[in-house]
RNA sequence: GUGGCUGUAGCUCAAUGGCAGAGCGCCUGACUGUGGAUCAGGAAGUUGUGGGUUCGAGCCCCAUCAGCCACCCCA
């Protein structure tokens, strides 16, 4: 090694994705966008860097884990911390431009100088999919049903997204006199599953609860266990009532997620892909009205997607309320978990589809015309560049990368006018025979499609 | 941000303070038209980095960089 010469390394928390990752990566990508499309969302991107007040202030104490310096002309910039400030101040800075409701999917990195762990980077993608300008329900469903589509389509069948409110929560609150503390019933609620009812009552009494209000809370919380179909889900919204009677908010809570739940089954998400779960109250504290979670039952991970609706934070640019409704997508962990659980089945390791051999150098002309067909019928295809290399090597690199098919065509082949399709397995396989067949060469493109399973 | 564990070949890991190794992978050939199997050979390392202790450090000490775990918080 040279003198002097860097040390290649990327920094803490940042990656690297190598092709093989990358493959799988715009699989993910590329499945949510359509569904999103299909549902009328638009792209929207906004930039790395905002002032840094435009992101100063919304997140509280996790401000600490904000990106922020200061740039070459002397600005306080700050790098993006996630897409719904940015959401927000571009519908403050476009609102009379833009239609609303205005429906848009963003999927773009996100900074935060958290520090790192298995499943948690500094740098990370979020994909967001929000309906700004609507208070209906329907907004709020077609969320549930953004979820439904989405891990559907990536192969995901053990999961379910959990469906709660604020208003019910800040009503369970009131219900159990913890006044003032009511906030920290939240957080304490959302742990039941993790740390059980005498850490939940234990959380909430350092929070400032008294007991006797702790266990009221828990008592109504657990109301929502044991659900079977979505009749439960209705029965409980029904049992609430009570309650709730003489707690406006939870009257509105409950009436809103009547409503959207009894529209689920018109969007199409069958019953069991979701369940109201008095204990989910998600982190942030924008929320005002749903919250959603969806979670894994394959893997032992936190949520693969949350959101919710959040009506007083996208309008403080715009100095007004404008009622917004979102649902966020976890990629790296979705990605994680359909690696981990082997979703959706086998993916190529590369995007290349077809790797042509080249016999020798008096067949390179040949080859490449195939090369050049092949291209031009929209597979993607590579050629030998040593042309006298031999087979044993071209074939060894095809497998070695991932290409699932090589065309052979050595003079024997020329003179019948034919070439030969070998198929390429994954290296390892100890009893594997060659699988080869022999088609016409002016059949190729056609033969080809038919192996890849193409159009 | 708090507390802890770990960094040795491309990968997974060995090596009482005393000559840096194995398996897999990679490259070459046996195999004269076909990756994977078998056999033979080969390349590959400033032991993350920088200091210190020692006759001698992969091993002990300090710092630093990175990965991981539990909190916190989240995706």
């Amino acid at each position: 090694m040279p003198d002097g010469q860097i040390k290649a390394q990327t920094l803490k928390g940042f990656r690297d994705f190598l092709p093989a990752q990358m493959v799988l990566r715009q699989h993910v990508i590329g499945t949510l966008r359509h569904v999103f499309e299909q549902h009328g969302f638009e792209p929207l991107e906004t930039p790395v860097l905002e002032y840094a007040e435009t992101l100063e202030g919304k997140y509280g104490d996790d401000e600490r884990l904000l990106y922020r310096f200061t740039d070459h002309g002397d600005r306080r910039v700050g790098m993006r911390y996630d897409l719904t400030v940015p959401l927000a101040r571009v519908v403050g800075q476009y609102v009379n431009t833009l239609a609303f409701p205005f429906k848009r999917y963003q999927i773009q990195p996100v900074w935060r100088a958290d520090r790192p762990q298995k499943g948690r980077y500094r740098e990370f993608y979020q994909c967001d999919v929000d309906i700004v300008g609507t208070s209906s329900p329907l907004a709020d469903a077609e969320c549930v049903s953004l979820y439904y589509e989405g891990f559907r389509d990536l192969g995901f069948v053990n999961y379910q997204t959990l469906l709660n409110s604020r208003k019910l929560l800040t009503a369970i609150g009131i219900y159990a006199g913890a006044g003032e503390q009511a906030g920290s019933i939240f957080r304490a609620i959302d742990k039941l599953a993790k740390v059980g009812e005498t850490g939940v009552i234990g959380e909430m009494i350092a929070g400032g609860v008294s007991i006797e209000a702790s266990r009221r809370a828990i008592d109504i919380v657990k109301m929502s266990q044991g659900r079977r179909d979505q009749s439960d889900d209705l029965k409980l919204i029904a049992n609430l009532r009570q309650p709730f009677a003489d707690i406006p908010v939870g009257i509105a809570g409950l009436d809103e997620l009547e409503a959207m739940i009894k529209l689920l089954p018109d969007f199409g998400v069958p019953d069991r892909y979701y369940k109201l779960d008095l204990t989910l109250a998600r982190g942030l504290n924008y929320y005002t009205g749903a919250v959603f979670e969806v979670v894994s039952q394959d893997i032992q991970i936190g949520s693969l997607g949350g959101g919710g609706r959040y009506d007083e934070l996208v309008g403080m640019f715009s100095g007004r309320s404008i009622p917004t409704v979102g649902a966020s997508f976890g990629l790296e962990r979705i990605i994680d978990v359909i690696e981990e659980a082997k979703i959706g089945g086998p993916l190529p390791r590369t995007t290349s589809e077809v790797f042509v051999t080249v016999f020798n150098s008096a067949m390179l002309a040949s080859a490449l015309a195939i090369t050049g067909e092949l291209r031009a019928a929209g597979i993607n295809t590579e050629v030998a560049y040593e042309p006298d290399s031999g087979l044993k090597k071209q074939l060894r690199y095809a497998g070695n990368k991932g290409i699932s098919l090589a065309i052979i065509e050595g003079p024997d082949e020329q003179a019948k006018g034919e070439v030969m399709l070998r198929e390429i397995g994954e290296s390892g396989d100890k009893d594997a025979i060659p699988n080869q067949t022999t088609v016409r060469r002016d059949e190729i493109v056609a033969a080809v499609k038919v192996r890849l399973a193409k159009p």
